[in-house]
DNA sequence: GAGTGGTCTAGACCACTGT
DNA sequence: CAGTGGTCTAGACCACTCC
């Protein structure tokens, strides 16, 4: 299973020296690396190894190869620090605030600091059955009509969304507004805490479940991730003041420049 | 950058005919896959082609190969769930109680479920001195004196720890506390919420941040992960109730059985 | 021994970018 | 056109397993 060979491989070998020198900055971010054909020379392999060495940066997402011009080292992006117990609180606040008042800002504004006019939000609508996976979240039957939301929270001068959501109502709930039906009101002033206050709904607590896993190839492309790149996964479930689940989404969020930050607040212990 | 090609490769044919197979069912976890040759002769490309095929998915973690045997998919780990909002006040009430009573568990048990006995926990001190990141954690001056201690969660009748973990203290406040110096005490009744206890310390709050990325190769080994699957970083710092930073510690968790989960409890809207 | 996976290469051929 | 990366193959050679 792990390498027989005693000694470490030609491959290995390359791969190695050249991680080497981008972590070190050696060679910088944006630089271009010598061609394949140079690179076979120096290390004494063949052009194939070669490739197969940029193939692995490629997909660890060291390095960026572009058609017929060469390989360029990855410029890293800038960190989103992600906390939801600041966050949801501050969406909770808003959703009652006049629309004027709603509409100055949204939660991407609060994540990223930067203005709402740097933002698309395309969003789309779809109606449909629960799945197993689903019902089980909603707690009701499978073939519920659901009311999914698609969303990518996109900044204008990047190329790639900060976050890929789905996000799940009850249909039956949602369509008490027929508003809440229509992808063209997005984005909805006030957004979903909002919305769900217009059909008599308060949320009582959101459960964030954190998974992380390489990316699918659709989200690696949307996302701008090498294919070998982690995201996280949170599954956010919305619990109404009833107690009932009333919304839950799935938040795919790129690896490389997401942040998750909670703080467990511990009671203090009784004098002795 | 992406394909040229306007047909799909023949690697990619391959790749996903397989994946699609394992994801499917088709070929059962522990299953073995034909040879590399029938592969090849099946699929009506060269052994070549197949081999890199065959890499992606062990990298992917989709399958492992058994040297001279042949290739199975691989099976499924058990997920554990961390909740860091039950487990931090579990482990705070649990560091005041008896030694005896602190010694009838940890917080792997709690986590897992698993008797005590199931677990190893080899634990190693150093002493080392605060480079720019870690002295920006505690505050303080860089090349301060820290107590390093490096733990593995380990269960006995699995191949790979849970969990890998670094845990960094002052080392001024550590020895006023010889105790607390001398790895051979490991694993200590109640953990690091006690042994901070012993120096006059309890923990107001802990501040969880989370990210992730892939493994390196020494984590991919430890934790038996495929090199391509993803690990959560948890930085875990804990705060005095004089608001100074007591510990750190940065914990590397599998990402193909773990998950986080945490909840924001929001406040009632007031009544109109 | 025969069967398995693993490393590496030479070289044919394709496609895009520049000048 | 020359220079770049990208795909694929045939085949030599190595190392481990099981009989």
């Amino acid at each position: 299973m792990s390498p027989p060979r005693p000694r470490q491989s030609k491959f290995k070998d390359v791969a190695d020296s050249l991680r080497e020198k981008i972590r070190s900055g050696a060679l910088a971010p944006g630089e271009q690396l010598p061609s394949t054909k140079h690179l076979a020379l120096a290390h004494g392999v063949s052009e194939e190894t070669i490739r197969l060495v940029v193939k692995e940066l490629k997909d660890s997402g060291d390095v960026v190869a572009a058609w017929g011009k060469g390989v360029f080292v990855r410029r890293p992006r800038q960190l989103v620090t992600r906390e939801p117990q600041f966050r949801y609180p501050w969406e909770k606040a808003r959703a009652r605030l006049s629309e004027k008042e709603r509409a100055t800002s949204g939660v991407s504004e609060y994540d990223t600091g930067r203005p709402r006019d740097h933002f698309d939000f395309p969003a789309s609508y779809h109606q449909i059955e629960a799945d197993a996976a689903l019902a089980a979240r909603f707690s009701t039957q499978q073939g519920t009509a659901l009311l999914q939301r698609l969303y990518r929270t996109t900044v204008r001068d990047e190329d790639h969304p900060i976050a890929l959501i789905k996000s799940y109502l009850l249909y039956e709930m949602a369509s008490q507004n027929p508003e809440l039906l229509d992808e063209t009101r997005e984005p909805w002033p006030g957004g979903t805490m909002h919305q769900l206050w217009t059909v008599g709904v308060e949320i009582d607590r959101i459960v964030d479940e954190v998974a992380t896993r390489a990316p699918t190839p659709e989200e690696a492309d949307a996302l701008g991730l090498a294919t070998h790149m982690a995201v996280f996964v949170l599954e956010k479930t919305s619990f109404s003041t009833q107690d009932t689940v009333v919304e839950y989404s799935e938040v795919v969020l790129p690896g490389d420049r997401t942040r998750l930050r909670y703080t467990v607040q511990l009671e203090r212990w009784a004098e002795e």
